[in-house]
DNA sequence: GCACTATTTTACCAATAAGTTAAATAACGG
DNA sequence: CCGTTATTTAACTTATTGGTAAAATAGTGC
């Protein structure tokens, strides 16, 4: 299984069970009974949702006693954060000519000629 | 399939070729077959991720004679941002006792008795 | 209309994901 | 030790995903 780390978290988060289990630690560790409680579905689910989001950098596990408290991981948060922020200037362009106008130099100079063909139908 | 909007986008995400994509369509609107040609890939494949992308509302998509011009979609971007932005506070803990401090009274609240078991092991 | 280019659709396949129930493990407490 | 609680593992089912090749569609230009 040699997906790559951005993408096991990607994948993790898309999921609401899995978001609003770390909605839920975003207020504290907790159990996973506790974390198992407000949804439909049977323990081992929730354990296999737990292994994703901990394979994913987004949790750690530790132990006590008989329970394994859960509790956010900030490192994949980073990251995911890091990958988003190169397109913040995206849009983040408020109204700004300025952006616009870069943006399509760039646009220019990455796709170059290959559209020498035709432009645009005439008229009609 | 009714899956939840925010769910298709991190989905969207969780895929290297989809990320890369839209790495190349930050430099500006381009068309399939341009996207298409650094990958080891059929074109169906590349008009696959385009349509998951475009789902995910992460693009859009125009024409222009037989091209189907790609361009980012911000909106999504924004999505993915605002959900990040709730977990910000947690992984900008700055060594900052006063966080820390919040948090786990947040988690005394959250988790209240449910524990009021036994606590530790003593000692041995 | 015909040949050509760009792109999508269809039909198929193998691998993965999300859930289930039943059984196994781990740790406590008397 | 035994019974109880917390959690995971195993085995299985069904649906979805990511890829393919071949055929269909859309638009251009002579």
């Amino acid at each position: 299984m040699p997906t790559d780390p951005l993408s096991a978290t990607f994948s993790a988060l898309a999921d609401p069970t899995r978001r609003a289990i770390l909605a839920r630690l975003a207020l504290g560790e907790t159990s996973v009974s506790e974390l198992a409680e407000p949804f439909a579905m049977s323990m081992p689910a929730i354990s296999k949702h737990l292994k994703v989001l901990e394979h994913a950098g987004l949790i750690a596990r530790s132990r006590d006693a008989q329970w394994r408290p859960c509790r956010l991981e900030p490192a994949a948060f980073k990251t995911v954060d890091a990958w988003l922020d190169r397109y913040r200037r995206f849009w983040e362009a408020r109204f700004d000519r300025l952006d616009a106008y870069l943006q399509n130099l760039q646009a220019a100079e990455a796709a170059p000629q290959k559209r020498t063909r035709t432009k645009k139908k005439p008229s009609k």
